[in-house]
DNA sequence: GCGCACAATATTGTATACAATGTTATGGCA
DNA sequence: TGCCATAACATTGTATACAATATTGTGCGC
C-alpha cells in the first residue's frame, strides 16, 4: 500500500519550516549533500512554495544550507576548511562567553542546564544519538543565553548548526561522543560562578572537538524527506 | 515639474538591490527608522516585490533592518544594550583576527589597505562624511579578509553594518572621527607582520569607538527613498 | 470642537500562473 | 552498442492576482 500525499497539519509559518528543517539537520536526520526540492517541502509542509522559499533562504542565510541557481536548496557540505574556520570562531567567542556565563548563571540557569544534560542522556540510553547532538548543540547556545549577550548567541547558534553538519561529514567515530563530562564539569563551574574556570574548561572542550575532526569526506545520501521530517511511523 | 516613474535601470538582482540598501544605510544616507516599502523598492528598481522581498529578508537576517508583520521594513534602530553587545562581540573577534592578518599580509595586503586609507582621506577631505564612514568600516572588513577567515570575516561584516547604524544613532559629536590614526598604526603593525601589536591596537581601537557612544536616542527621520538610493542630481 | 465607530485606502502576506533553466528520456546514426 | 542531438519533463525564478491586515480618512453624536 502506497501512502500518498496528506497534507499535513498546514498553517505552517517559515520559522515552523526553517526550524523544523533545521532541527533536522542537527539530529542527522538530513545528511548533509540532500536536496531540498520546494514542491516536495510545500507538499508535506502544506504551504504555498512562497513559504518554503522564505524557510530556505532564512536556512541558506545561516550557511545550514546551500542554494544554488536554477538548481535548487541542498543540505550545506562544510569543506574541511569550512570546518576548521567554524571551530576557530567558536574558540574565539565561547570561552569568554561561558565566563560570562559563569558570573551572570542564577540557580534557576543552573537548573535548567543540568536539565539538558539529564535529557541528553535520556537520549543517549535510548540510543537516540541525534537527539542527543541536537541537545548537546542545545546546551552550547543556552550558555550564551546565560551569559546575556544576544547577538553572540546568535552567532553562536549559526555556528553550532555549521559544527552539527561537520560532525556529520568528519566525524571519526573512534573518538567516542564523551561530550557529557566536558559538559557536566562545565556546569559546575557555571554553578560555582567561576568565570576563570568556565572559560578554560570551555576552551579546553572546543579544542578537544576540533581535533576530533577527521580527513576524509564522506558521501552524501538521498533520504526520503517526508519520512525525514515528519518521522511518522508509515511505511 | 515633477520627476515621475522612470524604472530605472531595472534588470536588478536580489543582491544588487541588497547591497544598494546595505551600502546606502552604511553610508547613513538612510536613517534608522527609515521604512522601506515594497512597492516604493519595486518601483525605484523596476523589478517585483518578490525581488525585492528576498532583498529585505537578507538585510532582515543581518538585523540591517527590522521587519514587522503586517508593518513592513524599517531600517533597524539598536537599542543602547545592543549597542553595546555589537562593540563586545567585535572586541571578541576582531583583535584576534588583526593578529592572524598580520601574520598573514602580503605586500599586496598592505598596499590595498593603503589605498583604502587614501580614498577615506580622499572621501573627509570632499566633506563626504558618509562615504568615509563606509570606507572606514571597509577597512575592518578588509583585515578580516586578509586573516583568511571568511567564517569570522561574515560575521564581522555584519558587526560593522549595525556598528554604522548604531554610530547614526548614538555618536557624540564632540570626539571627531580620529579614525585614520588608529588605521595607519595598524596597517603599519600589519605592515611588519607583528602579530601582537597588532591585536592590541585593534583591541584599543575597538574601546576607544565603544566608549565614544552617547546615551540618548536620537529620533528616526523621513526621507525620499528614491534621491536617497539613486542620488541622482534630479530636482 | 472632540472622540469614537466605521468605511475607504494602502500595504503586506500568500498563492498561483507563467517563464526560464536544468535534467532526463528518446531516437537516430555511426 | 555507444554517442550525440533533441525533445519531453521537472524544477526553480519571477511576476502578478487576490486575501488579510494595518492605516488613514470621514462623518456622526455629543
Amino acid at each position: 500500500m502506497q501512502t500518498t500525499a496528506k497534507p499535513m497539519p498546514t498553517n505552517a509559518t517559515a520559522d515552523t519550516i526553517a526550524s523544523a528543517l533545521s532541527q533536522a539537520i542537527h539530529e542527522h536526520r538530513l545528511a548533509p549533500g540532500t536536496k531540498l526540492g520546494e514542491d516536495d517541502l510545500s507538499d508535506i509542509y502544506g504551504v504555498s512554495r512562497t513559504i518554503v522559499r522564505t524557510a530556505l533562504q532564512s536556512l541558506a542565510h545561516q550557511q545550514i544550507i546551500e542554494i544554488k541557481r536554477n538548481r535548487g536548496a541542498f543540505v550545506a557540505q562544510p569543506s574541511l576548511a569550512e570546518a576548521h574556520e567554524v571551530f576557530e570562531a567558536r574558540e574565539l567567542l565561547e570561552p569568554r562567553t561561558a565566563r560570562s556565563a559563569a558570573l551572570n548563571a542564577t540557580p534557576d540557569d543552573v537548573a535548567l542546564l543540568n536539565d539538558h544534560i539529564t535529557q541528553e542522556h535520556a537520549a543517549m540510553d535510548t540510543g537516540d544519538r541525534g537527539r542527543a547532538l541536537f541537545l548537546s548543540g542545545q546546551f552550547h547556545i543556552e550558555i550564551a543565553r546565560i551569559a546575556q549577550q544576544k547577538t553572540i548567541a546568535d552567532m553562536i547558534n549559526v555556528l553550532i548548526a555549521r559544527s552539527s553538519l561537520i560532525i556529520a561529514l568528519y566525524w571519526r567515530r573512534e573518538s567516542a561522543l564523551c561530550e557529557s563530562q566536558a559538559h557536566h564539569a562545565l556546569i559546575k563551574a557555571i554553578g560555582d560562578n567561576d568565570g576563570a574556570r568556565a572559560e578554560e574548561l570551555m576552551q579546553s572542550h572546543l579544542v578537544d572537538l576540533h581535533s576530533a575532526l577527521n580527513l576524509n569526506e564522506l558521501p552524501a545520501v538521498e533520504h526520503d524527506l517526508r519520512a525525514m521530517l515528519l518521522g511518522d511511523g508509515k511505511r
